[in-house]
DNA sequence: AGCCGTATCAGCCAAATGGATGAGAGACCC
DNA sequence: GGGTCTCTCATCCATTTGGCTGATACGGCT
């Protein structure tokens, strides 16, 4: 039986080698390549044809994760791809798995985790770290705290510091309006100030 | 002439195991030991008296990189500390080097930019990532946009969405001081509203 | 047709925040 | 001793924000 290709995508040239030598301990598995970037990946997996890509969502400049695992699904060439990552925020993990991400891992997983999800991506079958499922799972649970489209485009213009007359000018509505959403908004969150929401957004999804 | 020792503390195994992979490789380096925690380096620095230590600043539970950083100067047994992180926050580096770091690299450096700052470090020098020396630099030039030490501790609460009684609060303070410590950071970061403060300062500082 | 969710707006009032100014205490430096 | 920071507190006032209530309009679902 022939070993599972892997191709690494990591602008860290420390985690790539990690992951080259801990990969490395298994039989079965062959890293092929290694990325430093999307656009380098793009490139190698047209080369290598890898049964399992694994991927940082953050890298540094160009392309980011996510477009490059749409960009990777949309070659069709049958890519199993994993994303292996330091933070677990929400937004990241569905934007991920909307892109085609077949797990989602952190890096502190523990080597077994890594290999059994290397391992599962070339089946099919999809694997999460223990954390990232809990947030899934707590965003499925809580449906009333989905925010609704307009509702995300404000918190994101919040996070930049707008005041309330601000927000209504950027968005053409009038501050009566601003102030109902906002309401509406924290309630969702669960807090009661803007500071409040500006930081559990920051740091709930990720928004740099 | 025997090899330079050296103790590498990251909570990510994946990184632990690229730096050692990288030192590997140089012949007058060898890794003696590493350490996923604050307080497992304390053992380990005890227990192998290593020339220098390789140090993740963000580890998830626990101490954290500074707070190891300076009881690591406490035992006072001359171990000369490399900071090796992600970001490269103007906040981290000057605390970092406040606790007496020798070193502060970012985790995308070149691998003969890691060997030279371990080189470096035994021998007393200090080595910066370019993009990090610069930072410092540029924080050198604009003096009047440093936060003072009671101001820095303010603006991380603040980050949290704290209230200004809350702040207060916390802090032992009167709210009447409060709003003056604001004030001084609003004029610092050079915004008006205490969102755009939180919203520059986690973008800037990495403040999560 | 009726219901629900979303988005829009208004008015009122209480509370929080921001700006300006002044001022005292302690630390540090020259 | 004098100057400069830093931290502390206070007062006054304008602006902003948050909470509440109620209202209109549109689209989709049943």
């Amino acid at each position: 039986m022939s070993a599972i290709t892997v191709l690494l995508v990591d602008d860290h040239l420390v985690v790539r080698s990690g992951l080259r030598a801990l990969l490395g301990t298994q039989p079965d598995i062959a890293v092929v390549a290694d990325a430093a970037s999307g656009e380098e990946a793009l490139v190698l997996v047209r080369e290598h044809s890898p049964g399992v890509v694994v991927m940082d969502l953050a890298m540094g400049e160009g392309m980011d994760g996510i477009e490059a695992i749409r960009r990777i699904r949309g070659l069709n060439s049958g890519q199993a791809i994993l994303v292996f990552t330091t933070y677990d925020s929400d937004a990241d993990i569905v934007r991920a798995v909307d892109a085609g991400a077949m797990g989602y891992l952190l890096k502190d997983a523990a080597p077994e985790e890594i290999f059994a999800a290397v391992r599962g991506a070339v089946q099919g079958r999809s694997v999460m770290s223990p954390p990232v499922a809990s947030r899934l799972f707590q965003q499925l649970r809580n449906p009333e705290e989905i925010l609704t489209p307009r509702e995300a485009e404000l918190l994101s213009l919040l996070t930049q510091g707008l005041s309330n007359r601000e927000l209504g000018q950027r968005l053409f509505i009038s501050e009566a309006t601003v102030k109902t959403h906002l309401a509406h908004i924290y309630s969702k969150l669960g807090v009661e100030t803007r500071a409040a929401a500006i930081a559990t957004a920051i740091r709930r999804e990720g928004m740099r």
